[in-house]
DNA sequence: CACCGACGTTCGTCAAGCCGAACGTCCCGA
DNA sequence: TCGGGACGTTCGGCTTGACGAACGTCGGTG
């Protein structure tokens, strides 16, 4: 099998990681989670291809959800400010939105921040399946939401729907401001 | 072992669920996903506990994350007006924050809505490992971050930290709006 | 200094995942 | 009506994950 893009060495680290950050023995941490140490030790070192039933009863040994155990870690402190982001221009003139904080490699959302100065409005084909759309109002007013069923925003409403299907969003007033949460799972 | 908590028939579920929202055949997916068709459709009968390689191939093939394939479903479209959410009221009169969006049951994120209107600041324990903030400013100068290095922010500024370390947030101008994405993982 | 317990690793056995091949079913076109 | 193709399921085999037992190592103790 292909194991270029497995996550098997990420497991691995996860395991070593999450089991010395709660404070558990190897041995122990095999017991309560019902398997045996030697699988435990196959594992940390980075051998083997545990089956889904094995990972979960580790995941709630070590009280950590399911996903903390394939994908891996730490941010630092990051700051962009207003303006700074690397926006993305739309053809229509008048809509920017600025990809303040990018999906890291296999985490689950983007954070854009749009403006947008009224314009006839942005239609969007659907995203990747599972994808999920929120928005919170800063400045202005907004339409939003699936095309069948646009919602009217104001300051400090939020909206979510899913990203999956078309979906608009048009702005009612001059300088409208908005955060979105592309959340992709 | 234990399988009462066991993600099994969720898997098979989920499978059978995402691979005819791609509108894929049995055999075609099993192809693409370079795994037996046999396999795949013990699988989709709930049978079997498959590896983590087998089930991160399904994921990749049917163009959805490794996690969409333990926890389940799709969300609603959903609006939370202004002033509506419940609001967290802190001992510290001034600052409330809205829980606009909590957590679905193994999802990753809540998303606040936090105003406050000017005080000696609010300082935060650190919250589960793993846990990492997102500010987006809307109206108002706020200083924010991790205890040790507070950064200013303007309207439209976004900051990112982790949030299990002791971090701050304090409101520079009477009345500020920020949006506050908490991301577990 | 020898003993004992806890730790993590290694080894042989057994069960189970994964595989390819063969099978039964359905549908469409000759 | 028959044949071909795509579908999903079932059946031996080979491979491999998971197990318990035994092992080597380290620290603390009588």
């Amino acid at each position: 099998m292909d194991r270029s893009s497995a996550p098997l060495d990420v497991i691995a680290a996860a395991l070593r990681r999450e089991r010395d950050r709660v404070g558990l023995s190897l041995s122990e941490l095999a017991k309560r989670a019902g398997i045996a140490k030697s699988t435990l030790s196959q594992l940390e070192s980075g051998a083997g291809n545990p089956s889904v039933e094995t990972l979960w009863a580790l995941g709630v040994a070590l009280g950590v959800p399911f996903s903390r155990l394939v994908d891996p870690p730490r941010p630092p402190v990051r700051v962009v400010r207003f303006g700074e982001g690397p926006y993305l221009h739309s053809e229509q003139s008048s809509y920017r939105a600025a990809l303040i904080s990018a999906c890291p490699p296999s985490a689950r959302r983007d954070i854009y921040l749009v403006t947008m100065s009224s314009d006839n409005g942005r239609h969007s084909v659907p995203h990747m399946p599972g994808t999920v759309e929120h928005l919170v109002v800063s400045t202005g007013r907004v339409l939003a939401g699936p095309a069948d069923e646009p919602v009217e925003l104001g300051p400090g409403d939020y909206l979510s729907y899913p990203g999956d299907v078309p979906h608009l969003y048009q702005a009612l007033d001059p300088d409208t401001v908005t955060v979105m949460v592309m959340e992709h799972v």
